[in-house]
RNA sequence: GUGGAUGUAGCUCAGCUGGUAGAGCCCCGGAUUGUGACUCCGGUGGUCGCAGGUUCAAAACCUGUCAUCCACCCCA
């Protein structure tokens, strides 16, 4: 196939299959949303890339697609839902009502080299909640999440969360200069990755001592003489430490802050798995404080989680955080401001990955397709479309002026649609209808009205 | 942006040390003019990703380029 006739690099198309699991996918991540009382906004693809690119850190700049318009403006695609929402609060401000609570869904794009579970354009559902310093925010978040997952049958997951305040603090104390802190997190993140000598190694290449590392682990390591996977033991093991090991009294105030925001959340978490009566939801400390836990974009000014699929090998599929003062960017006043974002591609892989026929449970849209086969039986066949359709059954007729009966089963079949009525003279004459299925190849012949009752049984 | 693998029919792939393309599935027609999954017969479809180069001759060798997958980077 030649290049030309390929979507671009990144970019696919989808087949009519294809779209019915996405589209349930995003209905039902809609239908949670609007369920917890988030509204719906849009905003343009585009943005000022001035606008796009503050403080979203030179990695994440690199990756936004710029081009110039006809006037020479500088323009960005999105390549996510947040920067745009500090603009769009900015814009608005005096028109929403606090704590504004809106959710979107739509395609970003992101200017990366594609992998598994990596697009350049991708779809990201986005639920936020701007004007509030509540730790509430971050449970209700996490409560929405697991209700939203449930619906979505997502198999087994894993929330992991930190707070950037106690990351801030404990560099702080561990020595590393304030310049070098992304550098610092970055490598520090990717611990379970490459081990220690991997991020000694990559600390040392940003200007970061093996001895600044050594007292950052000092206080943050929770693993060696603490196997347990509790959380609420390894955060006041943590939060006794900075007590006593950090000197500056204002970092250290704002760290101990931060421990103590992610027991909130951790305890309002117990709370919600508790009241859950689903079974597949996991167990009461499916919430687990990761230390190390970094996320890349700059904005972030508080607690920061990710969920992760356990079942499939993918990065996280959802993610999220708070970031307090980044309205104030655009113009706005400041705000508490928080947001979970789930990633579209990445949970349709999980699904179709764990269950590999999950297209053949999907039902085809269409419920019924008639067949009429002379010119003749056509004003019938036309009027029992409508009936059909009136009942609410999505029916298709067919187009063919010559029909084969043979050959439009077949197509039915294709399509996986159920049911097939054929219409000729015979049927014409009483006013009905040969209803067949396609699966049982039972056959009826019914009135229209009659066959509207059976299928809407059946469903 | 870096490194590795791959690119042949709609799909999955074969094609030997260079001699100018094949299978299965799909699709179309017929056996079967008001009934599809099985069977049989026949048929359509490829500038071998693209562009150069080497050669009497390239799908094969060389170079470049584009795309896909994987690993980095980073992230949904």
């Amino acid at each position: 196939m030649s290049q030309l006739v390929q979507p671009p690099k990144g970019t696919k198309d989808f087949l009519p299959e294809e779209m019915i699991l996405r589209r349930r996918v995003i209905e039902t991540i809609r239908e949670c949303f609007t369920l917890y009382g988030f509204v719906e906004i849009d905003s343009p693809v585009f943005e000022y890339f001035e606008l796009l690119s503050r403080k979203c850190g030179s990695e994440v700049e690199k990756e936004i697609y710029v081009f110039e318009d006809k006037a020479k403006r500088k323009l960005g695609l999105r390549f996510e839902f947040t920067s745009p929402l500090g603009r769009y609060y900015a814009t608005n401000a005096e028109k929403l009502t606090k704590p504004f609570k809106r959710y979107i869904i739509g395609k970003v794009y992101r200017y990366e080299n594609t992998q598994a579970g990596r697009y350049r354009e991708f779809y990201q559902a986005d639920a936020d909640i701007i004007g509030s310093y509540s730790m509430n925010v971050e449970s209700e978040l996490i409560d929405l999440a697991v209700f939203t997952l449930e619906k979505l049958s997502i198999g087994s997951y894993e929330i992991v969360i930190n707070n950037r305040k106690i990351l801030d603090g404990i560099i702080n104390a561990a020595g590393i200069d304030e310049s070098k802190k992304d550098a610092a997190l970055r490598a520090l993140d990717k611990t379970a990755k490459i081990g220690e000598a991997g991020v000694i190694k990559e600390l040392q290449e940003n200007g970061i001592s093996e001895e600044n590392y050594r007292s950052f682990m000092r206080i943050i390591d929770l693993d060696y003489e603490n196997e347990t996977n509790d959380n609420a033991k390894k955060l006041s093991i943590l939060k006794e430490r900075i007590i006593a090991e950090l000197k500056d009294e204002s970092v250290k105030q704002r760290t101990v802050e931060g421990i103590d925001e992610l027991s909130l959340i951790i305890e309002s978490g117990r709370k919600t798995a508790a009241v859950s009566e689903t079974a597949e939801l996991p167990s009461e400390d499916f919430i687990k404080f990761d230390p190390l836990l970094v996320r890349g974009l700059g904005y972030y000014t508080g607690p920061i989680f990710e969920i992760k699929s356990k079942d499939v090998a993918i990065g996280s599929f959802a993610a999220g955080g708070r970031y307090d003062n980044l309205v104030e960017l655009y113009g706005a006043r400041p705000e508490g401001a928080c947001g979970i974002s789930f990633g579209v591609e990445r949970i349709i892989d999980i699904i179709t990955q764990k269950n590999v026929d999950v297209l053949q449970y999907v039902s085809a849209p269409v419920k019924i397709y008639i067949v009429y086969l002379t010119e003749k039986e056509k004003p019938f066949a036309y009027k029992t479309a409508k009936i059909l359709r009136s009942n609410g059954i999505n029916t298709e007729i067919c187009v063919s002026s010559e029909p084969n009966i043979g050959k439009e089963i077949k197509y039915a079949d294709k399509k996986k649609i159920e049911y097939v009525a054929i219409i000729g003279e015979r049927e014409a004459a009483e006013q009905k209808l040969t209803l067949k299925n396609i699966k049982t190849r039972e056959e009826k012949t019914v009135s229209a009205e009659k066959a509207a009752e059976l299928i809407t049984k059946k469903q």
